[in-house]
RNA sequence: GGUCCCGUGGUGUAGCCUGGUUUAACAUGCCACCCUGUCAAGGUGGAGAUCGCCGGUUCAAAUCCGGUCGGGACCGCCA
């Protein structure tokens, strides 16, 4: 007999069935006992009388792996609308001993970092089982919109021989006989790619070593990554970056509701996408909060929270493009705006307060390109394989990247982005 | 790297300020028994913690002080 999901059970009432799964929690009465089993479908109860079969289950705990033949009767006061009766038990792989924390709750309740200790048994808990299964739905979501706007996925190497903006916050790894660094980002890779393909993307992880001890960074996470070529300004990168914002936000809406609804989530559907410069942001402070930043070159977390609010209370929406930052705090390869080339065609998108995504037009002027390094002290002579790719033609071109964790970790309103990776990586944790 | 907060049974918390009636409390989990439809099941009972660790103050420390280790929040930095 093959197997069925327990999701498929109320379809087949009357039907001698063949189910398997997890022991979810099991309770007992005098004459029968209620086993629920999980499945990666969902969960359905068997009904268990008093005999060899329940025999079968003494000592076992639950998350005990179980197979288990018997009949679909429906049953009104059953969750799903039947019952699995008149059951044949084979353990699959029996657990005797009791897990760190409860499973079979609606809210998890250890707190973070004891969660994280036994991460590879709570991630089966239903809500974790949830946000993951919607990030698997943003992540695939991104893919499908950019095939759909003609671009190609490309994967660039992780293990790198330079610095990608000549920082010291990369870690270092033994390569045979010399040094290597991890990736902080496929940046100069996927401009080059824009040499071959014209419009790139890439899903991928990157490696910060910056000791930062916050509820919003770590030092490994997924970036999705995008780079075209053929624009006339920034504002076509933004248009595909709302774009693909849009469409993932709608897949999860579409694909996903049970998660949405167990999680709590409030999608920003519909919203538009306002902008304001940089310049024009910090006027607002002064405005909105009375505090001079003109002298900053960059918007604290603060502002950043600040400009959220207003973007939500002027334009009802939970997005806000930041656009013109100075050029002095943006890398090398960052495009100057000609007719103000202290600030730069580059923008942040905030969500929900936080920085989501960074990205801009690029310098693709060969020339030009040289002299930015030099001019901020950045050696050339590392960097020759990317050169190369602006010596033999490099159209206008411009991208960006969206931290995943970060987009989810504001999507459900985690407090912090560890509960939206699944084995995070920080200052203090590098296993499980 | 800076500032601030927190470490009490497996898990989550109360107790700490104002040291001593505390055999360290509660919830949940585990074990046993009871209960004919539970679905965060219910009821009764039981086991389970030398209060992160080291030192100090004191007649007396979970409680006050110092150090140390672990964790968290914010800032810097960023996605």
């Amino acid at each position: 007999m093959s197997r069925t999901l327990t999701a498929e059970l109320p379809a087949l009432v009357g039907k001698r069935v063949l189910i398997e799964g997890w022991m979810h929690t099991m309770r007992s009465f005098p004459d029968f006992s209620f086993l629920v089993i999980r499945d990666r479908s969902g969960q359905a109860q068997v009904i268990l009388e008093e005999g060899p079969e329940l025999q079968r289950l003494r000592g076992l705990q639950n998350e005990s792996v179980l197979r288990i033949e018997g009949d679909v009767v429906a049953e009104e006061r059953s969750p799903i609308g039947v019952d699995v009766r008149n059951p044949s038990i084979t353990v699959l792989a029996p657990v005797t001993e009791v897990g760190p924390f409860e499973l079979n709750k609606k809210v998890l309740k250890p707190s973070l970092d004891v969660f994280l200790n036994h991460a590879p048994y709570g991630l089966r808990h239903p809500s974790k089982v949830a946000t993951f299964r919607v990030m698997s739905t943003l992540l695939s979501a991104y893919r499908e919109f950019l095939v759909g706007q003609d671009f190609t996925e490309i994967s660039t190497p992780k293990i790198v021989g330079a610095a990608t903006e000549g920082g010291a916050n990369v870690f270092a790894v033994e390569y045979f006989d010399r040094h290597a660094y991890l990736a902080q980002s496929p940046q100069l890779y996927k401009q080059i790619m824009v040499g071959v393909f014209e419009r790139v993307f890439e899903v991928g992880h990157a490696f910060r070593a910056e000791e930062h001890y916050t509820s919003r960074h770590l030092n490994e996470y997924c970036s999705l990554d995008l780079e075209m070529g053929f624009i006339r300004s920034q504002q076509d990168v933004m248009d595909v970056l709302a774009g693909v914002i849009s469409a993932m936000v709608d897949a999860i809406h579409e694909r996903n509701p049970r998660e949405v609804e167990m999680l709590k989530i409030e999608l920003p559907l519909g919203h538009s996408f306002p902008e304001i410069t940089f310049r024009a942001g910090q006027q607002l402070i002064l405005d909105r909060y009375g505090e001079n930043r003109f002298h900053e070159p960059d918007l604290s977390p603060q502002d950043e929270r600040r400009l959220g609010e207003w973007a939500k209370e002027e334009h009802g929406s939970d997005f806000l493009f930041v656009t013109h930052y100075p050029t002095v705090k943006r890398p090398f390869y960052a495009y100057p705006d000609p007719d103000d080339p202290e600030h730069s065609e580059t923008f942040d998108l905030i969500f929900r307060g936080v920085e989501l995504v960074t990205g801009g037009r690029r310098i693709n002027d060969y020339e030009q390109l040289v002299a930015s390094m030099e001019a901020r002290g950045v050696d050339p002579q590392p960097f020759g394989g990317f050169l190369e790719a602006f010596r033999y033609g490099m159209p206008p071109e411009g991208g960006f990247a969206v931290g995943s964790e970060r987009f989810l970790a504001r999507l459900m309103n985690a407090d912090n982005i560890r509960e939206t990776t699944l084995f995070p990586r920080d200052v203090g944790r590098l296993t499980p």
